[in-house]
DNA sequence: AATGAATGAGACTTCATTCAT
DNA sequence: CATGAATGAAGTCTCATTCAT
């Protein structure tokens, strides 16, 4: 066994230190992505709402641009542990549960922080991150293909691959826009949530 | 024959210069947008492209944003264009023709000019110009409804104002993703008219 | 006698035309320099309020600096000829009813058109011509040193060139301040001016 | 003796590399000013002039007006600095001396450097500093008043806040036109402090 | 002469990033 | 490692002036 060095503790406290760094910069780019649009959001300004120098955020982010891809990453991961419980259960439920169960969480993804998401949906697709966006990503969309798969029998819809794409599309943008319109009562969330389903459901079912 | 003004020669060249330089900016606008997107697009380099001076640019817009403001308006007009006449069409076709119709135009109006397209619908929501983003614009959203009211009889849905959301929303992201994606043939292309007119028919229909 | 040539009457009616907009160009530089301040009288303002393109403009002055100038002329012409019957009165009285009326008439040349006086005072030491400033110019400050010589006996002083220095400068000063005070009464204006006038009839006074 | 901290050094040598930037800046501005005038004395000039990139001169001071108020408060500060002793001196003598002591202090004022004075001169009225303009600033203005209140009995005049008006007006403008003149021998400045001293003096004395 | 479109130097300012301490 | 002063390229915009028509 090796011997447990002696600067272990030191290096997992200043380990410690940094992940701390780290997090309060993703914290406030964050913030300030939010409170100052993409454009104003400086690193001057990001840094001292972190209450870092400037130095120390370039010692741990190379650009601008690194810092917003964590912050995306960040938002993601916090989408995804909102939504993955559910997504679980949904796989096993009969058509239209599923999918209305998949709409509902659409729309608890895109309520995580819905004006980050925003923001973010703004400038992402400038960064590149295409396939990334929406708040159905890639792995969720992989889990329904893999739904209409075993349900193919009930389908109507022979192209499982377009059938996938037209119902993450369809789902994402009515989710995504009706969040943002944020006037939106409960009661016309719960319209919408049934609308969609029925668009989704009437489309799969053969 | 009317003796021709001695003023009139002068004016109407001095217009067409006008006339030109302005559509010389609006057209490199367009270029540089497309070519180095948004955040790169510099007033300098918009009217280096147009060959004007950087003087005659502020001469005729005032702000960077006034000459997006114009490309804009001319896209969505160029838009319009290529149709109004099928649009007008549709609405006096039964349903599932009718959508059908709705749709391929929905894709030929993406088509006009896709990568700009692309690089305005990115650019238009934080340009306070919401209402006016997609292909399908205030006007369209507006033949569409009253179709719906016009035919509600054969329809499912009671909510008209919702269903339009519905339709038109769904609509617009399948054919903007559709499009966006560049690599799709005209088959999957007609594959995915047909899925996406089958998913708004079997919502709509009774 | 020479025939008198054909174009004469037309020449004179362009003559005409064209003292009339030069005539338009300084008054528009005036208003311009009272209503928007030097900085923000750009050439094309001024040339747009006289209601001549700019082409004109520069036609008729070489530069904005010239235009400026000939504001400053006529100002001077103005304030000359509402005061020069007064001065030639005032030399022929006796010293304390000369310096009086002297001081009441800087106070009326200064009143002429303040808010021009206030932005040409700002104006004229940057353009070199400091031995015009003021509302005494030269012509009034030799008809003062005059005066005294014709007046050495009663006087105190024995330097007429320091004393007439004093004199126009204190006065010069002290009807500049009060009338860029622009908030005196009446009454205080002619407690200033009595005021004045006993400052410069003891300085003067054997 | 106690351990000089650890920190100290560093955080010394920035303050210390930070306020010689600031001074360069400042010291630019002025020389600047006074060799091509306020017009030519452009942000980038002064940086360059100062040494210092562009940036930094945005650190310090948010625009040129910035560093012009800058300019004008060390000018103050100095000319203050140059006058202060004299003044209470000053305040404690008999008129006729008092008198005497406050215009060759004004003198003095005006010679701390006058080609900046001037320039500034010009410049302040624009500001909207006016109160401040003159080497005579409310401080001093204040301090004379009191002294007039002090020896009301010695004096001619009922209105004391006029008669500041008048002397210090006088005064100011005597000594500024005298020292901008540049070309007054000593003798004649001396001259010049006599005049002025009797120009008040008799003006004041009952 | 009159017109006004065009010019372009140059002003102010911002901000991502580097580097001496 | 942290700090924050310093950098300078690049951006937006103005305005006196020129010149083709």
């Amino acid at each position: 066994m090796a011997p447990r060095p002696l600067t272990k503790p030191r290096k997992d406290a200043s380990q410690k230190r940094s992940r701390a760094t780290v997090d309060a910069l993703v914290e406030a780019t964050a913030r300030v992505l939010v409170k100052e649009g993409f454009d104003k959001a400086s690193t001057n300004r990001i840094a001292g709402m972190a209450g870092v120098s400037i130095g120390s955020l370039y010692q741990y982010f190379p650009s601008k641009e690194a810092l917003v891809a964590a912050v995306i990453d960040r938002h993601q991961r916090d989408v995804q542990r909102a939504v993955r419980a559910e997504l679980a259960e949904a796989m096993n439920l009969p058509l239209e549960k599923a999918v209305r169960k998949l709409v509902a969480m659409a729309v608890k993804a895109h309520r995580v922080d819905p004006k980050l998401h925003r923001v973010l949906a703004e400038q992402i697709p400038r960064m590149g991150k295409l396939e990334d966006s929406g708040a159905f990503n890639r792995e969720n969309y992989a889990s329904f293909r893999d739904y209409l798969e075993r349900h193919r029998d009930a389908l109507a819809v022979g192209d499982l691959e377009l059938a996938s794409f037209v119902c993450v599309t369809a789902v994402e943008a009515l989710t995504h826009n009706a969040v943002l319109a944020e006037k939106l009562s409960d009661k016309e969330m719960d319209a919408l949530t049934d609308h969609t389903t029925r668009l989704i459901v009437r489309y799969l079912k053969a």
